[in-house]
DNA sequence: CGGACAATTGATCTACCTCAAAATTGGTGG
DNA sequence: CCACCAATTTTGAGGTAGATCAATTGTCCG
């Protein structure tokens, strides 16, 4: 279990992180820890950075959710991702400079921002922590991918299965969940914008799958009692994840 | 209008693409020049790298095109991009071991195949270039969230204008269209792979945009009558393709 | 000319949507 | 602890965008 973010050092987060995906020197472990960063709670649904801004800087989570989404036309609203402890959503915004979409606060959050110029400096002088968020960007690209091939080829039982497969394994290693269970603050509606539906849609799709003894969700928690039976619905393939 | 690649110096296109987003240094341009660089030609439809491989080099597009797509149960495709001459489109595979789709030509198509080694050694001798791929692929990714708000949240018909006007714009890009019209060798039936879609259904959505006079698709030529119609249509704003 | 593939059209079906109302839940202040 | 409010969840009924199935008609190319 990964125990929660400490005030005086909250970017160790951000060094385990890293360090779960690279090996990371000493030196650059210790330059990583010592980046300004400024710390802020965010409210739930508080927006962090908007479709059509140019931030500044970046935003390690290190406690809540977060999630990326984008408005269109007669009140559309598509999410894009959720996030969690340890994420960085906006590193897009690093080397490009204005946002195609939103992040927001999902739940109640902390958050560290981080100026771009500092992690700029940082990657001069440690290349190999270049390569490694570049790694990380990347793996969010295969996520894209996947929920892509998601929502346009499968079915809405597919598609919620395979959200709670990725959701479930991105929340255990960050040691959010375990047992097959997890904390679950995902209203209906919301897992309807995630996945192209309808909330009475998704509504009947969850009262199907609790019939068919995959889940229970209630009270904000979220049960998995067959994760095979899950992951063959889902026909899930976590390895896109790199975890 | 950009000129044929040329086989004496195929990575011209590979420097003047990076030049587009980027100042080089002669030091640069001469270095990516000098890569070693493995020219094929292949067939419509002839796999690059297959879901699950391991590749071991990347593969710039010098004429032609290419798509990347993910089978999944049942006979279900979907495509997840297509790719124009300039475009590396499994860069990807450079920092992340396995693929989790499939890269192929589209039509008949000219590649260099480029080790990956060698690419990792020009981005440690110049961090810049390491900077200028890592936008490249944050490009990337942007154009999967804005499919992604398509599959999810617009009809077939906003879907199809999107694409559309995605290509064109790439096309025009790279001096393989103008005047709004341009070669265009996807059938409805990839359309349809590509946007979620029957392919029937496609065959009446271009019917609907014929009637409207937004476009006319014909022996493999677009012509698009009215852009602006059709950028109203698809909602669309190309600032996330960074051209 | 013939064969294969792509485009087109018609008819029917269905997964998912919209609208609307009722039941449940969780949080809040008194 | 309870009463109340707002937000969710759940259910019903009816509608529709887009799917599927099955011909038919181009179109291209060897």
């Amino acid at each position: 279990m990964m125990p929660p973010a400490s005030d005086h050092q909250p970017l160790g987060l951000f060094t385990r992180r890293l360090g779960s995906i690279a090996q990371l020197s000493a030196e650059e472990r210790q330059a990583i820890e010592s980046l300004p960063a400024n710390i802020r709670v965010l409210k739930p649904n508080q927006d962090i950075v908007r479709d059509g801004d140019k931030p500044s800087q970046c935003c390690l989570l290190l406690e809540g959710w977060a999630f990326r989404y984008k408005l269109i036309g007669e009140g559309r609203r598509q999410i894009l991702s959720f996030h969690v402890p340890g994420d960085v959503p906006d590193l897009t915004a690093l080397h490009i400079p204005s946002m195609d979409h939103s992040l927001a606060a999902f739940t109640k959050a902390k958050v560290a921002f981080i100026p771009h110029e500092s992690l700029r400096e940082l990657t001069v002088r440690f290349p190999n922590l270049a390569a490694v968020l570049f790694r990380e960007a990347l793996i969010e690209a295969a996520a894209f991918r996947q929920w892509i091939v998601a929502l346009g080829r499968r079915s809405a039982y597919e598609r919620v299965a395979r959200l709670f497969c990725e959701l479930y394994l991105k929340l255990e290693a960050v040691g959010l969940a375990s047992m097959y269970s997890c904390h679950f603050p995902i209203t209906q509606g919301e897992l309807a914008d995630a996945m192209g539906l309808s909330n009475v849609h998704v509504n009947r799709v969850l009262k199907e799958m609790r019939g068919n003894d995959l889940i229970t969700l209630k009270g904000g928690a979220q049960v998995i009692h067959a994760w095979d039976k899950l992951v063959h619905a889902a026909e899930f393939d976590g390895t896109y994840l790199h975890l």
